[in-house]
DNA sequence: AAACACCAGCTAACCGTTTTGCTAGCATTC
DNA sequence: GAATGCTAGCAAAACGGTTAGCTGGTGTTT
């Protein structure tokens, strides 16, 4: 409806003294302030976010870009990223690359036409880790959450998925397990193969190596985890222990039981890095290793800001987050043979 | 880096040459064609979208307000509609209003200073279900989304709540139970007052009537659940059977049964409307009904462009969406006295 | 050959802000 | 009282696209 034309004009000011009142960018007398303020209630004014990006070259958009919205747990990412985001006083655009790269170039590049001052982005693809830049070539400033690419400039947040991996299997051992296997997630992320890593590392610190066909890997979907679970539990030799890579691979994993008559803890120990919020309720709560997401998504959020605000000067700052067991009921202490 | 003037130099044309070029909206010679698409590759040129809707007054975006983003339904609604607005050619603003009416309204206004296209919206308070304007004093488009207030004139995306607790109800009583219980949600909202009511409904054509502190209502959290679950079961005469209006109420009752050690469904049946996606491998499985939430985002998104494209001048359009009742394993029949 | 229609491509105005000078009025100083 | 400094407020030029309207060259019709 009105334009800061129409507001002026009823003022009886220039559109510069409006400009001024709404952004408090100069000293304007407290009269003319009150005409102002007046006149743009009067006509409902609300500034232009177009005309203000194309002036300032500020959008005040923030893109976040996750790997799979109907994995929970950017589905908790998406809920803390919108709140911090907010409180910065910006806005929240979000984008869903589904794990494929040819989404991801796509949204890219759409953010590029957005102009949005910066990205929070789950990498799917090496090449899209490289800087975005914008329409002056200048570098977007982007963090990477969650995952990392060797030899990347940008920001990162990460938790530490080696020591996941091993705090869950060091407590599958302890248990007695010896023959463990593990579904993990794909080997050219740092998600997949740092856990599979960090599982193959406490293993042999003991002596032990997973037999080569309870190694599996795959994508971090419930029904991906679900065929495998399958497969891996029907075998001649199944394992006794199973660690599973995250939290919507659990589940799959846990309908995989139900249908092949298992019972979780009794026939075979199931543990986790990750899992689903709310379902504390439900048997058998799973062990797992649990991950500050909110924590990590205002970290990101700080370091993104600050870069938007001190330019892309500074040095690439790579947090890492630790990750930490919780107990559930979903393993048992291995049974000897006969037992 | 590079606006739509240099590509002009580049290539040795007008602006406006290659404005049609980008945008397929006028004819350009093969040869011309090649020379600007040519020099929009060398210089990585990407429009501005925001000089675009400075001029277009359309900003290709659409905003999606839900009323509380840690709800696993409300996080389904997001993926769907992520999904559904880049298939139209939008980009999706997420906000979360988080049940509270004034950050509803604060999102509201700045939803007009971005100049969105179109709005999905849960709504929170009655008064933002008034038709939003942008600046030019259009009604945005807006599709109200799960509830509905009396007389709003806009599109709206819902479920019949009614069916969806009657369902539900008859279930129980088929069982046998007669002394039902419910924990329903907000009664302001149409999903908690139409659930109750359905509830009702069903127990009043067999000529029953719940016991009064057996009806109680909160806000859908898991937390409020769970205070709410424990409070109801630890009184003299507790429910048979406990009917929940959501999925995250739903594993709040399923927390507070574990805590005081009652097992479902041998000491009580629990069944609700709505559940958590993706948890078929824990026990029990919950008695419930499920939502179509793929097919209601879908709509609404059919519902929303078509009015961006047409204009406000169509009436309002309802459609209600049936929900449909899955049996688990949290109901069972009831145990005589005695039994 | 003159008159005309057609159309590819250009020029320039405009969208709604912000912001850089600039102006004019007042107070202060000598 | 003239010169100077200060500052509240204004006029106007961007920002990067889109598009109405114009131009001039070609092909057709008479």
């Amino acid at each position: 409806m009105a334009t800061i034309r129409d507001v002026a004009n009823r003022a009886q000011v220039s559109t510069a003294t409006v400009s001024a009142v709404v952004n408090d960018s100069a000293y304007v007398s407290p009269e003319l302030r009150t005409r102002v303020l007046a006149a743009i209630n009067e006509l409902n004014y609300a500034p232009s976010q177009a005309a203000r990006s194309l002036k300032r070259g500020r959008s005040q958009l923030i893109a976040l870009v996750v790997a799979d919205l109907a994995n929970p747990f950017f589905a908790r990412l998406v809920w803390a990223a919108e709140a911090a985001v907010a409180a910065w006083g910006y806005s929240l655009v979000l984008f869903n690359s589904d794990e494929k790269p040819e989404n991801e170039r796509r949204i890219l590049a759409r953010i590029r036409t957005l102009s949005c001052d910066g990205i929070i982005l789950v990498p799917v693809d090496v090449v899209s880790t490289q800087p975005q830049r914008d329409s002056e070539g200048e570098v977007i400033p982007t963090v990477l959450f969650g995952r990392t690419v060797e030899g990347q400039k940008s920001d990162t947040i990460t938790i530490d998925n080696v020591s996941a991996a091993r705090q869950v299997t060091n407590y599958l051992m302890d248990l007695g397990h010896t023959r463990i296997g593990t579904i993990t997630g794909p080997l050219h992320l740092t998600t997949g193969r740092g856990r599979l890593d960090g599982m193959l590392e406490a293993m042999r610190a003991r002596g032990l190596e997973p037999a080569a066909n309870h190694v599996r890997s795959g994508e971090f979907r419930e029904d991906i985890a679900y065929s495998i679970a399958r497969e891996l539990l029907t075998q001649a030799e199944p394992p006794t222990a199973l660690y599973v890579a995250n939290g919507v691979m659990a589940l799959g994993v846990m309908r995989a039981l139900a249908d092949l008559g298992l019972k979780c803890p009794d026939d075979i120990s199931i543990a986790s890095t990750d899992t689903i919020p709310g379902i504390g309720g439900l048997r058998p709560r799973l062990t797992r290793t649990e991950h500050p997401v909110i924590d990590m998504t205002n970290e990101a959020l700080r370091l993104l800001v600050d870069r938007i605000n001190r330019g892309a000067g500074a040095d690439a700052r790579n947090v890492v987050f630790q990750p930490s067991l919780v107990v559930g009921e979903s393993c048992a202490p291995v049974r000897k043979i006969g037992e």
